[in-house]
DNA sequence: AAGTGGTCTAGACCACAAA
DNA sequence: TTGTGGTCTAGACCACTTC
């Protein structure tokens, strides 16, 4: 990705991260970053907008752009975060075991509906325990219409399917819709989580498309809720 | 609002909304959109990008910009949601009770860091408890920073605060930071809530700021699991 | 009055998809 | 090859903040 406002955004970004540019100081204004980058003012904006858009400054209009606190803001931008990155971020060696790997051919009736599929369909279904710190606290249930995914493997699945769905398979994940829910612990909650007397599970459940806009993966992630922490980032348009 | 953009972006929205323009099907190209419009391409850009961001469309290079079924949507586009939305949404009369309103003197140390708050900053605090269908359902507490609100009244946290800080106040609210945690119910929480046996407490920190990136705001929502439903939606951006 | 960001224009070239 | 959206330019005028 060469492209100029890219650039940009990247420098001020780094520029910021390494507190070069200090938090609450102003970044120079558009007309200096022109100069400063030898481009056109609305290519300046481009960038601009993209470091507003993920929280980097905040604009305002006769004044300038303020540089935001990013030690305020330790998290990633809400987005499509994968089991993972949340690892990662926890510093905790995460395991994952993979319960189930199988091709449905007649995928029941709620899987059906989720995955607004219609006749003979065949539906991927993977069951993934995720452990941190020795317990078993999420249970990952995807499905993945089989129209777009040809073949998966046990391995792919105890690494990560995203990375094989993008990399390998160069399906482009253009958006997603996470709902979460509270619920009772179901038998299959019981049997694979380490439960210790929790009363609740929390289920996200999270449904994602691709590029054209088709539905082809819910996936259905089951957090003990003393584990669990969801962070968003709302930032008002217009 | 008179911009160009905006008003194409009405008009789109309006079109999609009334099945004038139907799912699955393309948007005439940009170049049309010109035309049609009687603008430059570049305003066509922000109107479609506008409605992109909004979950609309799904622009698709050489394509087109496809128009996404709303239907499989039927939720806000995720930002700053307040209560009275979701209750409006859920079609059950809600009722809200103030419990408490009192500008504290001398906030404790935990308030003082949410805020942010250094020295003698003076802050309101109030605490609401949201009733549906009969039952305490939510129990919200919120803490202002006194500086940017010199009054507020019971009549105000009746209905939404909101409302007041925004087009009364005229405080310009950029953005939020939202966590959403488990915990275990407190007392406070059992004795405002009708908890019903139920174990556990889903909490939404929200940190909202203000347009010079000043936190003024931290509010805790605190819902009954079986109640509660949170939904998020995704862009990938780039 | 001067400087800031917000909107808008009319062009240009490029990358990608479909016929 | 044609048409699509993506990037980029060099200007213009406007709305707002600060001095």
């Amino acid at each position: 990705m060469t492209n100029k406002y890219q650039i940009i955004f990247n420098t001020i970004v780094d520029q910021i991260k390494s507190g070069e540019i200090p938090p609450n100081s102003l970044l120079p204004s558009e007309n200096e970053l022109k100069e400063q980058y030898d481009t056109s003012r609305e290519t300046i904006r481009k960038a601009l907008n993209l470091l507003a858009q993920n929280g980097y400054i905040q604009k305002v209009r006769g004044k300038g752009s303020i540089v935001i606190d990013i030690n305020k803001f330790d998290f990633p931008v809400s987005g499509l975060v994968s089991f993972k990155e949340l690892a990662d971020k926890m510093e905790k060696k995460p395991r994952t075991i993979v319960n189930e790997l199988s091709l449905i051919f007649k995928p029941d009736a709620y899987i059906k509906q989720q995955l607004q599929l219609s006749g003979k369909d065949q539906v991927w279904k993977i069951v993934r325990t995720r452990e941190i710190g020795g317990k078993k606290i999420i249970l990952d249930k995807d499905y993945l219409a089989a129209k777009y995914v040809p073949s998966i493997t046990e391995e792919i699945c105890a690494n990560s399917i995203y990375a094989y769905l993008e990399n390998d398979l160069n399906l482009k994940i253009s958006f997603a819709k996470k709902e979460i829910v509270v619920e009772e612990p179901t038998a299959e909650d019981r049997s694979f989580l380490d439960l210790e007397g929790f009363h609740n599970i929390v289920v996200i459940k999270n449904y994602v498309y691709l590029e054209d806009a088709s539905l082809f993966q819910y996936t259905e992630s089951r957090h003990r809720p003393d584990k669990f922490r969801f962070v968003d980032f709302a930032r008002r348009t217009q």
